[in-house]
DNA sequence: AAATATTTTTAGCCTTGACTAAAAATAAAA
DNA sequence: TTTTATTTTTAGTCAAGGCTAAAAATATTT
């Protein structure tokens, strides 16, 4: 009756597989999930027999994959261990937001009764982990938020920073410098038709972000 | 220079010779390490051999083996960051003494710059873990303490419960229903010469306690 | 010291999760 | 529709970490 518990190396595929067709529906074609996971075509097709042995995923030869009810509770509750485990590094321990995916990486595998259930009451049940980005409940459900890049705002328009897109440390690290950490509020004060770029207040300075910028960065208008 | 990072697996095994040798000095033989591992002799003999390639160990073929100076310094941190896991779990999270041993042989693992640091601080420098079994600390320095086992104590002595010698989840529950947690009171009443049985007072409580007990139970005597 | 028992190592095999190179299937272009 | 390009799978290899069975070394008895 009990399965056989997924190893670390089928987890990061879940995820890789949830993340891949969270942003293009339909099935995860297998140079995609390579690519993803920074390894060979072949690798992820012997990774996907084996996923799919376990009924983890629906798999196709040729045709991509997808990922079976089962799958699909796995990655989402990896997601959650991550992001809740992101936030026990930033609130509880003191990290900055661009230090913690790696540990969170790790420590999303960590295995045993109601660790997570007892990690999300310390944290106080956070619905968003310090990047923004949602944390799914004990019953994988999702949290979801209006929220539209800086890009999509005129000038005049104010906003409180919501969330990134680009996870990059370089990028965290860079919106610290600004000032734009969570929750920050920012106007938009003139926008450059050209670049897209635009001039912006953030709190008390100024300062001009780029169309990179303003598309990896959420915001909710106000 | 940068020293590739030992395996989990290897870690383990480092960690089973350091506990092995601390009862045992001398070298530690090859099947000791396989019944401590749980495993077969030729895998431990395999397993040396890595150790020994990476320096971690010195092993001599039938000698049996010891740890290096950086085997043992890996295995102090292990240690060290085993405790503190479970340090974090109890008092933290909320776990019972006997809930978290699985967990934390998971969490030791983690990989990572000021993580353990981090953690220390955030637990505000424990000494001794929820068993009352020292935490090295960063330089990996044991603490020391005065302990007896109860068996040792007379009738009309008195001690506080410092620690145990049986990590078992069953021995653990046991001592909790008894009312013998970490820094508990007692006194021996009565010790009966036929088994070493005793009778104790234990705050408001009077019970007996076997030979077994008696063994496994380290006080401090007041 | 020789015979026997025990411990340890070697040899050979298995699984997981990688890899490369070659083959096969599908898709796109002529 | 046939050729060419792309994607995917298969085949064969490797390292880590386990296993069993057999061989070798060490220890213990007689």
């Amino acid at each position: 009756m009990s399965a056989i518990l997924p190893t670390s190396a089928e987890e990061n595929y879940l995820k890789a597989i949830f993340k891949i067709a969270e942003k293009e529906p339909g099935p995860v074609l297998t140079n995609a999930l390579a690519a993803e996971m920074g390894t060979s075509a072949a690798s992820a097709t012997d990774m996907l027999k084996r996923l799919s042995d376990k009924q983890l995923v629906a798999y196709e030869k040729y045709r991509g994959v997808t990922l079976s009810e089962a799958g699909s509770r796995l990655a989402t509750s990896l997601i959650r261990k991550h992001r809740l485990w992101e936030v026990f590094l930033v609130d509880k321990l003191g990290f900055a937001w661009d230090e913690v995916h790696e540990f969170a990486e790790q420590l999303e595998h960590i295995q045993g009764e109601n660790l997570t259930e007892r990690l999300d009451d310390f944290l106080g049940h956070p619905r968003f982990d310090p990047h923004g980005d949602p944390i799914p409940d004990a019953k994988g459900r999702w949290q979801h938020r209006t929220q539209t890049r800086l890009l999509t705002l005129s000038p005049g328009q104010r906003g409180i920073v919501t969330g990134v897109d680009d996870h990059s440390p370089t990028f965290l690290q860079y919106l610290a410098e600004m000032g734009l950490s969570l929750g920050a509020e920012l106007e938009v004060l003139e926008r450059t038709a050209y670049d897209q770029s635009a001039k912006v207040r953030i709190g008390e300075r100024e300062a001009v972000l780029s169309e990179k910028v303003g598309q990896n960065l959420f915001v909710r208008i106000i």
